[in-house]
DNA sequence: GTCCGTGCAAATTGTTTGCATAATA
DNA sequence: TATTATGCAAACAATTTGCACGGAC
């Protein structure tokens, strides 16, 4: 885990309901957070594939990570991708590059105004959200009208 | 289906991909139209099993018309659910009560400004966009206020 | 020593496929 | 008659579970 910080959380997160952090945890957990990509449980039972740390771990410790709020999934397509959840990150958003996957993060919100909106209109009590917007990344519109001159 | 619009769009569809709106087709998509609640792929199984149509019928259609963008797929938490997903009915977002479950779907948009600005910062651009609210609903609300009384 | 965590294999569940039959254009 | 769709059962994939062993407190 990168900052000792972030380490410190999940163990205290962990002792608090009698669980331990570890070393497959630590594995997985590393694996997530240090990928730059998201990764699917598939991808993560291969990165772990040589330290033969068994599947059923894996997902024992994902659901684990779940149940504590350590890790959050999130759905793109036919993929959950896991990635971390720990104090604050709620407010941000993801941008969905259909062309080439990419997963990117977008660091503001600006959400506040329709929350209220939906709760003048529909009496709804908004405790979180997600959002996120597919469409076609920089990178990619460039290659794009690279292509087209050629 | 409720409307003889629906209808002929959803045979036009088919229609141009040489596929046919068969009994069986027609009966899944109209369970899914008519519940007002999200039905999950084994809700359908389960709805269906009196008149015996197969659930491999009920996977080939339901691949069938999201492939067609008939049906588009939403996923809540554990479960992937389906709607109808005919003309735009892009512009909108989903309520979800952490209480009861109960999805609500709100029919104002509003984004347009945070796809600007996701274009300007990012250079990105916004073909589509999911937005979902978790929380609590008015009537949840209204009972827990109740409860507190007694 | 006790409790929690792991790995393995088996069990369970969810989804897809092959094939013979039925229905439709 | 040719094409598309269906139901069944088998195949396959994904996930969970039971249990004996190993490690941490």
């Amino acid at each position: 885990m990168d900052s000792k910080t972030e380490k410190e959380i999940v163990i205290k997160r962990l002792k608090e309901k009698g669980y331990l952090l570890t070393s497959q945890r630590e594995y997985i957990l590393n694996l997530i957070i240090k990928n730059d990509r998201h990764l699917t449980i598939k991808d993560i039972c291969n990165l772990v594939e040589d330290p033969t740390i068994g599947q059923s771990t894996v997902y024992r410790a994902i659901k684990l990570f779940l149940s504590l709020d350590i890790l959050r999934k999130i759905n793109f397509g036919e993929n959950d991708y896991y990635e971390l959840s720990l104090e604050n990150k709620h407010n941000h958003h993801h941008l969905i590059c259909s062309e080439c996957g990419k997963i990117i993060e977008v660091g503001f919100d600006y959400l506040d105004e329709l929350e209220n909106k939906v709760y003048e209109d529909y009496g709804f009590v908004v405790k979180n959200h997600t959002l996120r917007f597919c469409g076609i990344c920089k990178e990619c519109t460039m290659k794009r009208s690279d292509d087209a001159k050629t």
